[in-house]
DNA sequence: CGAAACACGTGAGGC
DNA sequence: TGCCTCACGTGTTTC
């Protein structure tokens, strides 16, 4: 776009024709033009190639910059023609976004130590569309008819599974689900009908691991040093 | 940091000191001096402030995107002096990564609408701990016991989960599993025996869904268009 | 016309 | 010293 100024023009300029910068410079000037070469010694010339390539390097660093924002345009998916400020403002929500997003996901599913229940309906999601929707989560020891009675309880309390997230990790597992029941069965109290059947859910864990092997069944052959750790 | 020029001086310059953008200048200028007064109109006094604010409005500019690089900075958490354009490539590469993250989560749990398995094991998890991992991912019509199934059919081939994703939309299931198996059982080879043992299961589900309400247990409640397409 | 955005070349300063 | 980065003010374009 700029038209480019050749270095003949450009170091003269510097050493002769300076307006703005120097306050010292009289009007009884021999020569001004660019091109009396008499006036230029080699240090001018080093000067000039200096500039040049100082030129040449900034315009390589706008090069940079301005391919990773392109970059970025496309990541976000957005106008090419947004303007640089939006565009990196909208970089900064993005990347929190999907920060706390991943965060969430891969916090959450970490079994903790200490038995844990936590139950709670989803107020927001009323689509009404007769359902009604929990969320419900808890840590315990792990053990092997752990589903079959997770699913027989639910069936009881005739709750379906939506989502089912479970990791298990040396012995201790966490479920994060999302279950959903009719209205006409159902309400807010449910929370508690959940929380209840649950504990009991988890006090047979606990049971059917302290009985050990002779006991009922066999215990996972994986053992991290948790056991020692008191039930809530 | 750069000394302020002021108005005065900048547009004298602009209309009477002009050097390199004009090539039409002659020596013999009468007053080139920037405080020569007799020479500024009112039009020059509009290019004055217009030029302070076009200034002050570049400045603002640069602050908006100096402060979302800042931003951008902490949440990467690197380095403050980090330049700007190594700094914006690393916002490429992590928002690039963020986002594929979050693609595989959200996209791997969505069950397909045709009944698949896909079996792979882990060649390089070889942290020679005498275990060998594998994972497992599979979509079929859903059914009250299929969770219970899955827990026997790992138990018979002496395999355990360590993680299970699953998800249940409107009657279709998916399930990803990472299980691992003992060295001294099992090689890589076992990827075929999951793989029937998992066939088996999937055929068990079909039968049952196929038998309808007459036959063995009831269906689930909620139904969606999709029993009607072809099974693989 | 003004407001806003961009590329440019330059001086300053850090290593 | 030279190389690199930044902030700055400007000329230009677009709406």
């Amino acid at each position: 776009m700029q038209p480019e100024i050749s270095d003949q023009i450009l170091y003269s300029f510097l050493i002769g024709g300076s307006c703005a910068s120097s306050t010292t410079t009289t009007t009884t000037r021999s020569s001004f033009y660019p091109f009396a070469m008499e006036d230029t010694s080699s240090q001018d010339k080093a000067l000039a190639t200096t500039l040049r390539k100082h030129r040449e390097g900034e315009r390589m660093r706008r090069e940079r910059i301005n391919s990773s924002l392109n970059k970025l345009r496309n990541l976000l998916s957005c106008n090419p023609k947004t303007d640089k400020a939006t565009l990196l403002a909208k970089v900064v929500q993005r990347v929190n976004e999907l920060k706390q997003q991943t965060l969430e996901i891969s916090n959450e599913n970490v079994p903790s130590e200490t038995d844990e229940i936590s139950v709670l309906n989803f107020e927001n999601c009323s689509n009404d569309d007769g359902r009604i929707i929990f969320k419900l989560s808890f840590c315990c020891e792990d053990r092997p008819d752990l589903m079959q009675d997770l699913v027989e309880t639910l069936k009881s309390l005739q709750m379906e599974t939506l989502y089912a997230y479970m990791t298990t990790i040396g012995g201790r597992t966490r479920n994060d689900l999302v279950v959903v029941g009719n209205k006409e069965q159902h309400s807010v109290e449910s929370v508690k009908l959940l929380q209840n059947a649950f504990e009991s859910l988890l006090e047979r864990s606990n049971q059917s691991v302290m009985m050990g092997h002779g006991g009922g069944r066999e215990r996972s052959k994986r053992r991290r040093p948790l056991d020692h750790i008191k039930r809530v």
